[in-house]
DNA sequence: TCTGGGGTCCTAGGACCC
DNA sequence: TCTGGGGTCCTAGGACCC
């Protein structure tokens, strides 16, 4: 192999042996290097070819070692039958029959993957998920079906429905741990916009009693010289995130991404007695793939998953994977011991109401009746008595749906009262909204515009109002947009108070295609397209020149509301500019 | 003395999630 | 000096209709 130096995410430009495993890099000591989906940059020798994306050389890598078995996984039963049962061994292009929306999941050296089958000319092949990649043929390969079945569609009856839970641990924390070893080990909290609160914390920080939102000036000195605290770099955490889910996407085709930190992995169908090897794999390859630890929770049911994740967390012996039946005596005993509030949708008021019924723990809950419960409470509070039994009972909406409303909205990094920081801000908000708004293909038809004073700040004066401005018709203009907030803002301002947040909302929103034109204002098909071709560019300059390439309206320096974060880590894995440099030799 | 009975739609606010 | 930023769903209650 050529000697190369790579800039990838590392903390100094000191020549170091990196070793490719898998799509990761091996760095010396423990640290691992996440590189998946990483576009990094290589010095090579030749002048002519001075970039590499190290995600290709690597996967070859991969993809050169002697395959073992594949585990194959169809959807629906289309791919059984015909002499195929649960365990076989398969040759592949005698036996399968590439459908449309088939899907695979294999296993080459212990790598899963999702695949598509494609048939070209007599040969089958797997289509890798990223096109750059060469199909694997697949003539006179082996495979083995370890499931069946769809697991988004209902769970068909006497199948046993199976979902996991995969929770990042710490995720902020475990994302600044990924590009800077020298932080395991010591207690790290993460703050929130404008540092002003810990919003994650390492094990290590919550053994030292820091609370989760504790506000940063209120942490005891001898903490704070002790703990790295960092501002929050959610660049970074987006994009860790959005790797962690590429890695699910090869576990199973069902995979939910459900916040930042948690996804939904479905596994109905799949072989029951090899379901927890087959978690425990998968939280290797995350964390050897992107540094990300992680746990597994495995039950029938969303908030049972969510139990047995909560165990998997707290309890060394399960090495992060617990699988709980509904009726086996395992889950009684984790049940009786969990307080309601540790629930999934059961938060304090609703435990407060509980105990007035003498329940206390999730077993006592799960014993309840449920028709009493919706009674007392309401139809949520009985889908979790249900999911408690084993039964499901919570269905999660299409993710993937457009967002009903959007919000925007930041505390300034010191209090102002000056109209133009107002106006400034609000326009800010009212853009980035613009771009989220047509990011989804909406259009909103009203702009809700609000501001408030610091309502912790006793003394100061107090106010708080909003408004909303209907739009003549759905719009995702962003000219449109941020006047409609600037006549928003010039109606609730109040000259006097100091002012600590404000924000913009859109409101009402339709699909951009669907939309009814307006009768009172009816914009020419012309004028239409200028607008939406406008949009499109400054979107796309963007996207692709750094976020505030394109403005509206000239930014002033040093205004009052912009955020502190003093203690950002580089955007290691977004920005060419501040990735870090490692030379190998 | 007696003052209907349903239904829909909308909004505000509560509760919860991460 | 300094206390985050998003979202969702559900319910209650009012306005209104026939």
């Amino acid at each position: 192999m050529n000697t190369v130096f790579v800039e990838v995410p590392m903390s100094s430009t000191t020549p170091i042996a990196v070793r490719p495993i898998g799509r990761a890099v091996a760095l010396p000591g423990e640290a691992t290097l996440p590189l998946m989906g990483c576009r990094v940059r290589a010095g090579f020798p030749s002048p002519a070819d001075d970039h590499l994306d190290v995600e290709i050389d690597l996967h070859a890598h991969v993809v050169r070692r002697p395959a073992a078995t594949y585990f194959v996984r169809a959807e629906g039963d289309s791919m059984l039958g015909d002499g195929i049962h649960h365990g076989d061994l398969l040759v592949v292009d005698r036996s399968l029959e590439p459908l449309p929306g088939r899907v695979v999941v294999i296993a080459v050296d212990g790598e899963p993957t999702v695949k598509r089958l494609e048939r070209r000319g007599e040969r089958t092949f797997l289509m890798a998920s990223n096109p750059r990649f060469a199909p694997i043929p697949l003539a006179g390969r082996e495979c083995q079906v370890v499931g069946r079945g769809h697991p988004r569609a209902p769970c068909p009856a006497g199948r046993r429905a199976v979902i996991a839970l995969v929770d990042c641990n710490n995720f902020y924390v475990s994302c600044e741990r990924a590009f800077a070893p020298r932080l395991e080990g010591r207690p790290v909290g993460v703050l929130s916009n404008n540092d002003g609160c810990v919003v994650a914390r390492s094990n290590e920080l919550k053994a030292l009693g820091v609370a989760m939102g504790a506000p940063l000036h209120l942490l005891p000195p001898a903490i704070r010289r002790q703990a790295v605290l960092l501002s929050s770099n959610y660049a970074l955490y987006g994009d860790m995130s959005r790797r962690v889910n590429r890695i699910l996407d090869e576990f199973s085709p069902d995979v939910e991404a459900y916040s930042i930190d948690e996804s939904f992995v479905g596994f109905t169908g799949f072989a029951a007695d090899g379901l927890e090897a087959h978690a425990q794999r998968l939280r290797e390859t995350v964390r050897r793939d992107t540094g990300i630890p992680v746990c597994v929770g495995l039950a029938p049911t969303r908030v049972l998953a969510k139990v047995a994740n909560h165990a998997a967390k707290k309890q060394a012996a399960f090495e992060g994977v617990c699988r709980l039946e509904a009726d086996a005596p395992a889950p009684r005993a984790l049940l009786e011991g969990l307080p309601v509030t540790e629930l999934w949708g059961v938060a304090r008021r609703t435990a407060e109401r509980l105990a007035l019924m003498e329940i206390h723990t999730a077993w006592q809950l799960r014993e309840a009746d449920p028709k009493q419960i919706r009674r007392h409470f309401s139809v949520v509070l009985e889908r979790i008595v249900w999911e408690l039994r084993g039964r499901p009972a919570i269905v999660l909406d299409d993710l993937e749906a457009p967002r009903q409303r959007i919000m925007v909205s930041r505390s300034f990094g010191r209090l102002t009262g000056a109209f133009a920081d107002l106006q400034e801000a609000v326009r800010q908000h009212a853009a980035r909204g613009a771009e989220k708004l047509r990011g989804q293909g909406s259009q909103a038809r009203a702009v809700m515009v609000f501001l408030r004073t610091n309502p912790h700040q006793v003394g100061e004066r107090q106010y708080r109002n909003s408004a909303v401005v209907p739009l003549p018709a759905p719009s995702d203009d962003s000219r449109a947009l941020l006047s409609a907030a600037a006549r928003g803002l010039e109606a609730i301002f109040l000259a006097g108070p100091r002012y600590q947040k404000c924000g913009v909302m859109l409101l009402d929103l339709v699909e951009a295609e669907r939309h009814q034109l307006s009768l009172l204002a009816p914009r020419s098909e012309a004028a239409r397209g200028r607008s939406q071709r406008l949009m499109a560019a400054v979107d796309r300059l963007n996207r692709e020149m750094g976020r505030d390439t394109v403005r509206f309206g000239l930014p002033r320096m040093g205004t009052a509301w912009a955020l502190r974060c003093e203690r950002r880590t580089p955007r290691y894995t977004t920005r060419w500019n501040e990735l870090m440099r490692v030379r190998t030799g």
